[in-house]
DNA sequence: GAGTGGTCTAGACCACGAG
DNA sequence: TCGTGGTCTAGACCACTCC
């Protein structure tokens, strides 16, 4: 992983708890973990911190840090973890790396809404991308994104048949970092039902948000609307530093 | 506010930067704020990396630490969700506040799961506890909770019609501020048709979680199906520390 | 009292951005 | 080259849990 070494106790822990190293669901304590990596307390702690971020472990002070039962219950087939935020890279994971088809992909005047997420102006402009993504064959998402095109001026059909965010990092040196999502659910619509081969009494779920660069530009406004087998948020919350 | 160091700076600079004492968006440097407040350069950088993973700032190495000019513009997007883990406690923002039927309630064995969730003993009890919440008259969530005993030993009828949060939090002094979710979408089944007056093609939003209380202990584990009209599930998403 | 996580410090060195 | 944030260390002391 990374050469930094709170990364690399993160990597490595993060594999032993899968590998179900610790069958009681405790962690050895921090001044040990500290001592058998040769590493000081506060990067074995930057390390668990993460973990604990994640949902993956948590720490009750005076008795010791845990592994969350529920997180290795839930393999889940989509997660908001690792270098993803919460959408479509996570479905790598299982089975082959999801496929794309491009449905529509236009330039449009950007409307009110798409005027204050973005940031933008009376008169911009915004890609209009409509994708269908498939995964072993089976497609699972229709996602609708709407980008800036002065964020991304040089944008063309090959490109958004790939990873757009995979393109920015790569041309930009800008990652996307933030995001801020809403996870909702409602009936297929006849569209639906078509693309994601449902029936009607299967919902989809549908996952809204706008993406960030890392120097909080916003990027993208993106929907999603999800065969329902296929969706699953999980999310950590904490209130402790509110 | 609390009274460890780096909460009562990160609550000085999130006023100051409310009052717009940065106007060019830029924060004094690490080393300066770190001599201005008199406390070491860690404490400033866990308050300034708390005030990133919110969204408020943003730092460039090499460059510098600057105010989300859309935080300011945009307010809204960014609060997710101020007191509560984006569960039943946020239906209170509109309309009446949410009333309580109770369905079941009673005292179960832990089974395997229970026990590995809420890191309970073999032969350890919980509480089973059935509610379907109302807004304004319309029911939208099907509530299962498991508490341990032991963990709210003297829980009655009256009390799991009220808020069992607020409940724990008056009694035990303890809050619950952390919670791992995982939300979901699927048709709806016969009970929830009747109890959500829902049709068959209209789907429930499910979400799934543990609670913990700010000591770590679990504290519940809570399944709700909910009225798709009623679940929007609001998150935001930060990758820098990971 | 022993064990464990939480906070805090002071200082060293590294990596990146801009002039 | 200089200023800035990023990483890392070693160690001190505190707060909480459990025996």
């Amino acid at each position: 992983m990374a050469d930094v070494i709170y990364m690399q106790v993160l990597a490595d822990l993060k594999h032993r708890i899968y590998s179900n190293e610790f069958p009681d669901k405790k962690l050895p304590d921090e001044r040990s973990l500290s001592e058998s990596y040769g590493v000081s307390r506060s990067s074995i702690k930057r390390a668990l911190n993460i973990l604990a971020a994640q949902g993956i472990i948590f720490k009750k002070r005076g008795s010791g840090t845990f592994v969350n039962p529920l997180y290795l219950k839930n393999q889940p087939i989509f997660h908001n973890e690792g270098s993803n935020l919460g959408v479509t890279d996570s479905y790598q994971l299982g089975g082959q790396a999801p496929t794309i088809k491009l449905l529509n992909f236009q330039v449009v005047p950007a409307n009110d809404d798409l005027q204050q997420a973005l940031f933008l102006d009376e008169g911009d402009f915004v890609y209009q991308i409509e994708r269908l993504r498939i995964l072993d064959g089976v497609p699972f998402m229709i996602e609708t994104g709407f980008i800036p095109i002065k964020v991304l001026p040089e944008l063309s059909t090959d490109k958004v048949e790939g990873s757009i965010f995979n393109y920015v990092e790569e041309t930009k040196k800008k990652a996307v970092t933030k995001s801020f999502m809403s996870v909702m659910a409602e009936p297929s619509n006849a569209a639906d039902q078509e693309l994601l081969q449902l029936t009607a009494y299967e919902p989809v779920g549908i996952m809204e948000g706008i993406f960030f660069l890392d120097d909080g530009t916003p990027f993208e406004v993106s929907t999603m609307r999800i065969n329902y087998k296929y969706m699953k948020y999980n999310a950590f919350v904490s209130l402790d530093a509110e």
